[in-house]
DNA sequence: CTGTATTTTCAGAAATTTCTGAAAGGCAAG
DNA sequence: CTTGCCTTTCAGAAATTTCTGAAAATACAG
């Protein structure tokens, strides 16, 4: 009794992909499942198209709506001429993929960094010389690879796929990097 | 009327907060915390051990480790006249985000990256041509990403960690590779 | 204002995941 | 073998998460 037409095969078999794999990504199905119909679609959808297509309650998609933008992924629009808020994915994937990141960083990596830094601060007792040590470590690991990824996060786009397509040359590139660029710091950036 | 001295405030607060982040890393809270007790260890434990110190079950421990196995996350070890089992992670961190990051990879990208394959070998409808567009954009994407990986993993991890310190250096790093190594492969790896 | 269209909230139902105790399984020494 | 120690399995209990319908809130046109 639809008005709509029903999700062509490609698109229901990419969207429950990608529900399942909600799970494993740290979202549930629901939310997958609306992000995938939204990076498919043309044009920008309402929440009533959503829940048309993927038959979930109209409350359901507004918390998935909610959590998406949580999240930094949907963008909203406005038609003019229609009351709805309607939503979309970026066209770039590239700063899909940077939000991804960014926001992932914030969720899994930023709240134990600080517990980290917390806890490194304290002096320890002798029986916990190691734990501690084992503790800084870490933090200056973890320090390192977000300092690291500020930096590539700061790059544009353009640099940061020539050096992801570098690939085979990356190796060489390094071993001459570490010539060029001594870790030191004498040499200016 | 335990043998064992309880944990310190450092162990327990680390613990304690690897138990939470588990659950947004894809791993429960027993698991985190299972992992961050054997991660503070000087010494392997046993799965008494990880009973008496975190209070759990014994079969929750023994899916726990079985969990962690399934990650390569610990390693066993067999302490000569004991016939228990014991575990520990391993003493580089490096290892431990190589591994990580290999088996994140496992399970939130290479399922996905088949199914894309899959989805953007089939000839599309012409309703379907946007999606089909995407789908096949996103598995470029994608590959790229894991051949970047493939190349960081083959690296030595000293090169590794040089390329990371680099940080400020990255960006003129780069800009100067683009000329060095263009992307057309018209030069020698 | 009033009325209508739209979105959000929320309590509890449904589904899923985690955890436990009891029982079964495995292995090595005697 | 068989005994004793250790580990795993598994059915169901407990806890958590997800999803829904109904009601409340919001927004805006007339």
């Amino acid at each position: 009794m639809s008005d709509e037409a029903a999700l062509s095969a490609l698109r229901s078999e990419f969207i429950l992909h990608f529900g399942e794999m909600g799970s494993r990504w740290g979202i549930n199905r629901t939310v997958g499942q609306i992000y995938a119909l939204l990076f498919l679609s043309e044009q920008p959808l309402c929440a009533d198209e959503i829940v048309e297509a993927l038959s979930f309650s109209r409350s359901n998609v507004s918390m998935g709506l909610k959590e998406l933008q949580s999240w930094n992924l949907v963008r909203f629009i406005h038609i003019p001429g229609d009351r709805r808020e309607h939503f979309t994915t970026p066209d770039d994937l590239w700063e899909i993929v940077r939000t991804l990141v960014t926001e992932r960083r914030k969720r899994e990596i930023d709240p134990t960094l600080s517990k980290l830094r917390a806890l490194s601060m304290s002096k320890p007792s002798t029986e916990d010389a190691y734990a501690h040590a084992r503790i800084s470590e870490l933090r200056d690991l973890i320090e390192d690879m977000t300092r690291f990824h500020d930096e590539l996060d700061r790059m544009e786009t353009e640099r940061l796929v020539g050096l992801l397509k570098a690939g085979k040359k990356l190796q060489s590139f390094v071993a001459g990097a570490a010539r060029v660029l001594p870790l030191s710091s004498k040499q200016r950036g």
